[in-house]
DNA sequence: AGTACCTGCATTTTT
DNA sequence: TGCAGGTACT
């Protein structure tokens, strides 16, 4: 498999005809505004090439100039270019940004799309060489585990000690590294109860005869095809002149081998990543492919692009600090021409819900445009955790001061086509203009009416000026389409009078409604006849969708809710603070970031180090890299000493990334619990609520011993050092301390969020109210009102 | 079939 | 602590 290591250096690039040299002695735009580095790598078009792309150095910039320029000199049909990204996301942005560049001529880019997109495209046509036919289904990772679970069972092992997802887990990294059962080491082949391989084995052999694959076969089964199969290879390697690919520092080997398969004739590979940035690792991507590049290419040229279009210096500085800490990567070095801007703030927090509280002041702050700097509004500023169960202290919090927020990168129940389909019944019962959402339902279930009928239905429609449901009325009574297409047609036309009826008259449950209309419509028998493998789960969701509903009043209420989730995932109307993990954040950038949790053992995640040792310590730190440069201006890092894990108070010690901070680079800020000099009554009595929390010290006092780890101690003394001065922490908390009792026990309450309650316990300025839809929570008690004073 | 209790477990996630 | 998945009961 190494005809490439063994070939000689690339010949000098071949002769370019002189149309095509005119062609590219004219100006061209997209070259404008590209730094020489950007420029080098957009005008080295011949042989293989290394972009490595620092974080916020314009990358994707750089790699549409390319496209745009491929095509503009000539070199390449758009449809000869193979374009990969990794994100449906980021293929789309690629698409958009060459189109901005050259118009239409996008149009022709049919392989520009996702790893995963290309190799559907290229599977369908060639399923038949692995046993499946070219309408074959793909699985997702439920449908998966299901099927696992089958095999485990029909093999008498005990799934309990023996479950399916680690099963999966390992057929997943089988694939990720391009190995077919029978290719599977001797080592890992007995793993699994002595059974993996033989798993696997049985797992693929299922698949073909469901006529379906998993995501991993997608590019498992093309590399296979490739290798088998050298006259297909060939086809694509001839036709593929130009190859592009985003984050290459992701890909997996079986990603590397469909690359360099395809490669191997024109040798025209542009490789875009960044080494520091590496940070799926425990998925499959491999390091090692983009550190390796040179070797895998021989006479492949390197650019770095360095310079930084992003972050100030001083966010560069903390960024580089860390990273160097790392043993294996390319190197480079980040610069760029802003003013110095602020340094990175570094502070210590007594405990999790205190740093929640803290950075809930510190965005206010942000958002009023304190200490000089003009008002920053929420949806500019992010909180980048490292695990998703640190997000709810926030989540908690914010609701409680009522400040706006989203969370990125939730579940995606709702994107889920039978969730899409039964919410498309809701919306056209609910709204009847729902012209999309009619559309997406009109022949699902299958109902005869095909691309014709809707035709008529729309011309209907527009002559008369009515919803496409009213269309359909109008040809079903003028008898038009055939027969059974008529009274396919009516029924659902019917169906819909009903259900919207129900609605109107407000008697019936909207959950009765929506289990209605699912039934009637024949969408949930669809279900119950569809005889592939994912079918059982569908009607699950249903279920679960069913479920759903019971948290609002009716069904507008609901897909008020919904949309708004799916928005969520695109723009927002509303200002928000972004919540995501650290890895959701990759890509993204904003002017203020947060980033707290900096303890060792949460991150660093101690499974992390646990598991793959220094490997594991050196993504971490990638991470750290990610996160401090998704920072345009403000940057702030936080610990704190103490943190209930799974019900448990658990102590810690400052992250060891801290102490790689260059100390240049950071101001270190004094701690609301440290007002004053030390801690004790005296700081918790100021700080929390205007009550003593003097019984929770006691509680905490005995743990204290992070506050005699070296990055706590060194901190003490930079803030001592340096005459920290307190205010500005200061003035945020007296804000919510006063607490004046507004409320009793029993009383009945309104907050916005949770709808109406009983108080049933009082702490301070906390209450502690349950709510009839939302259950026993602590707010605060300026967050409710009294339940009179609602006004209707 | 549906619910109520119990137990075990607990990064990061895209396709 | 909180949830998900499984069992056992109705």
């Amino acid at each position: 498999m190494s005809n490439w290591e063994e070939s000689d250096a690339f010949e000098a690039a071949a002769a370019v005809p002189l149309s095509q040299r005119a062609m590219a002695a004219r100006p061209a735009p997209y070259l404008d505004g590209l730094n020489p580095a950007q420029r080098d790598a957009v005008e080295t078009l011949d042989g293989p090439v290394l972009m490595l792309a620092g974080a916020g150095t314009g990358k994707t910039k750089a790699l549409t100039a390319r496209i745009a320029y491929l095509m503009h000199t000539g070199r390449a049909q758009p449809n000869q270019i193979l374009a990969v990204t990794f994100t449906n996301k980021a293929a789309r942005e690629m698409k958009n940004r060459v189109g901005g560049l050259l118009g239409e001529m996008v149009e022709g880019m049919p392989w520009l799309g996702t790893f995963h997109s290309l190799c559907v495209k290229l599977l369908r046509r060639h399923a038949e060489l692995v046993g499946l036919k070219s309408n074959f289904t793909i699985l997702d990772t439920d449908d998966q585990i299901r099927l696992l679970k089958q095999l485990i069972q029909a093999e008498h092992i005990d799934d309990k000690r023996w479950p399916a997802r680690m099963l999966a887990g390992l057929i997943d990294g089988w694939k990720n590294r391009a190995l077919t059962p029978d290719k599977v080491p001797g080592a890992e082949a007995g793993a699994f109860n002595n059974k993996g391989s033989d798993l696997y084995e049985a797992y693929q052999n299922r698949l073909k005869v469901l006529n379906a694959c998993d995501f991993g076969d997608l590019l498992l089964h093309m590399v296979v095809i490739f290798q088998k199969y050298p006259d297909v290879l060939a086809k694509y390697q001839h036709w593929f002149r130009y190859i592009l690919v985003d984050e290459y520092q992701d890909t997996n080997v079986a990603q590397y081998l469909w690359l360099r398969l395809l490669a191997a004739e024109h040798k025209n590979i542009c490789c875009v990543g960044d080494d520091d940035q590496s940070i799926y690792g425990w998925r499959g991507a491999e390091v090692g492919n983009i550190l390796r590049f040179e070797k895998d290419f021989p006479g492949a040229k390197t650019v770095r692009l360095e310079q930084n279009y992003r972050s100030t210096p001083h966010i560069l500085g903390a960024a580089s600090g860390v990273i160097k800490g790392n043993e294996n990567r390319l190197g480079k070095t980040l610069w760029t021409d802003q003013p110095e801007g602020e340094k990175v703030r570094l502070i210590g927090h007594w405990d999790g819900e205190e740093e929640a509280r803290w950075i809930g002041e510190e965005i206010e702050n942000f958002q009023r445009g304190t200490r000089g700097h003009d008002p920053i509004s929420p949806e500019r500023m992010a909180i980048l955790v490292r695990a998703s169960h640190q997000m709810r202290a926030f989540e908690d919090r914010f609701l409680t001061i009522g400040l706006p927020y989203r969370v990125i990168g939730g579940p995606r129940f709702y994107e889920r086509m039978e969730i899409r389909d039964a919410m498309a019944y809701f919306r056209v019962a609910v709204s009847p203009d729902d012209a999309l959402a009619f559309e997406r339902i009109v022949n699902t279930p299958k109902r005869g009416i095909g691309d014709k009928a809707q035709q008529t239905i729309q011309m209907a429609a527009r002559e008369n000026g009515v919803s496409l449901l009213e269309g359909a009325r109008i040809v079903v009574s003028q008898g038009g389409l055939s027969a059974k297409a008529r009274a396919a047609l009516r029924e659902l036309a019917e169906g819909f009078d009903r259900w919207s009826a129900l609605i109107r008259e407000d008697k019936t449950s909207h959950i009765e409604i929506a289990e209605q209309m699912l039934e009637e419509s024949g969408y949930t028998d669809h279900w119950r006849n569809d005889k592939t493998p994912e079918a059982p789960g569908r009607l699950e969701n249903l279920k679960e969708l069913v479920k759903a509903l019971e948290e609002f009043e009716n069904l507008q209420g609901f897909l008020e809710h919904v949309s708004l989730i799916m928005e969520n995932e695109q723009e927002d109307d509303v200002e928000k603070v972004s919540i995501m993990t650290l890895h959701a954040a990759k890509g993204l950038e904003f002017p203020v970031v947060f980033l707290p949790g900096w303890e060792d053992g949460l991150f660093p995640s101690q499974r992390s180090m646990d598991e793959t040792g220094l490997k594991g310590v050196e993504e971490e730190r990638r991470l750290a890299y990610v996160g401090i440069t998704r920072a345009e201006a403000f940057c702030t890092i936080s610990f704190a000493a103490n943190r209930r894990v799974f019900g448990q108070w658990q102590s810690s010690l400052p992250s060891r990334f801290i102490d790689e901070l260059p100390e240049q680079h950071v101001d270190v800020l004094t701690p609301p619990g440290l007002y004053g000099g030390g801690f004790g009554a005296a700081a918790s009595s100021q700080t929390f609520d205007g009550v003593s929390k003097g019984s929770d010290l006691m509680e905490k006092a005995g743990r204290a011993d992070a506050y005699n780890s070296p990055g706590w101690k060194r901190m003490q003394a930079r803030s001592a050092q340096r005459g920290t001065s307190q205010p500005r922490e200061a003035k945020g908390l007296v804000i919510d301390s006063k607490a004046i009792p507004l409320h009793n026990l029993g009383d009945r309450v309104f907050h916005q969020k949770f709808g109406y309650g009983a108080v049933t316990g009082i702490e301070g300025d906390k209450l502690e109210v349950a709510f009839e839809k939302a259950g026993v929570k602590k707010v605060v008690a300026s967050f409710v009102t009294s339940a009179d004073d609602i006004p209707f």
